[in-house]
DNA sequence: TTTTGTTTTCAAAAATGACTGAAAATATCT
DNA sequence: AGATATTTTCAGTCATTTTTGAAAACAAAA
């Protein structure tokens, strides 16, 4: 395999995975492009490789720089902006998390403890606090665990899954 | 806040929380209503309740068997099927884990396997080799963690999510 | 300040994915 | 077997999400 088939099919796979990690295809696949590219790109280069549209680009770039998985430079003496990826793959994983804790977790934890305020007056309002009160308990120590995996530094991070495969 | 209430915010909450778990809002929704109902339901019950067409239900309905999330019950001298969710969390959580890990990581580790073939012939493929070489490792070992959480027991499970707290 | 090159915004179009409803298949009962 | 109740399937419709493209905003250079 050649490397420009083997950046084609990066891109690619990495656009599928996208779906379930709560990234756009397109914002995806923009990552790959950057990860894989030793040198920093411009918005216009990233246009040109993945053929797509000039406000898409503008887009996802934006949304990686929110997401701090890219960063941009402005070189001096030149008008465009050029865009690179972190490399610090803990660190990727990290951001990652932190983002999805924010957009899907935390909102389930204020609906929970809302939930929480439901009498036990009948049998079924006594099975539906049970419920509720397992997975609000369960989803806080999700919570928990997570923001320690954020504070953690990489290598520690690396070392506690190392500890739980073993 | 009472018991009706209640339940309806909470089947909606586990419907928006589905799309980050690779499931659909509907199947989601079927979930959260056998999660909390302390009695099994048959096809039409849930169908009422949640007021989606009979098709759904039933698609839903095989989903949430496939996942292992839900299970079937004849009861006997009776025509039609019941269904009741599996309530303990930690085996709803590996049953995800389980499937997510099929559908989503396992195909990008096929895709990796494959691009350890591209040559390092030119600067530009070293770097792409070196990415790629990084996160193959690294997907590696979270699959292979993975495999651990699956197969240990629920108890050790929690154990281990509360030592990473600690 | 004007020109020129670049980025951002956003309404509309396209693509994707989920849901419906009715017909077909299956299962149960008499 | 025939009648009836229940479940499954799937093509078509509908809703949501993503992408486009062109105009506006912005920034640097002249």
């Amino acid at each position: 395999m050649d490397i420009r088939e083997g950046k084609q099919k990066f891109i690619e796979s990495w656009g599928k995975m996208a779906g379930g990690w709560g990234i756009t295809p397109a914002m995806a696949q923009v990552h790959a492009l950057l990860l894989i590219s030793p040198e920093p790109l411009c918005a216009d280069q990233v246009k040109a490789e993945l053929d797509i549209s000039t406000g898409n680009v503008s887009m996802n770039l934006r949304a990686l720089l929110d997401w701090g998985l890219v960063y941009k430079e402005t070189p001096p003496g030149c008008r465009k902006e050029v865009y690179f990826a972190e490399k610090d793959l803990w660190k990727v994983i990290r951001q990652i998390i932190i983002n999805r804790k924010k957009r899907e977790l935390e909102p389930v934890l204020l609906v929970l403890d809302e939930l929480a305020a439901v009498q036990e007056t009948c049998p079924q309002s006594e099975h539906f606090c049970t419920v509720v009160r397992d997975i609000r308990k369960l989803t806080h120590k999700a919570n928990q665990t997570l923001d320690t995996l954020i504070k953690a530094d990489s290598h520690w991070l690396g070392g506690a899954f190392l500890n739980m495969v073993r």
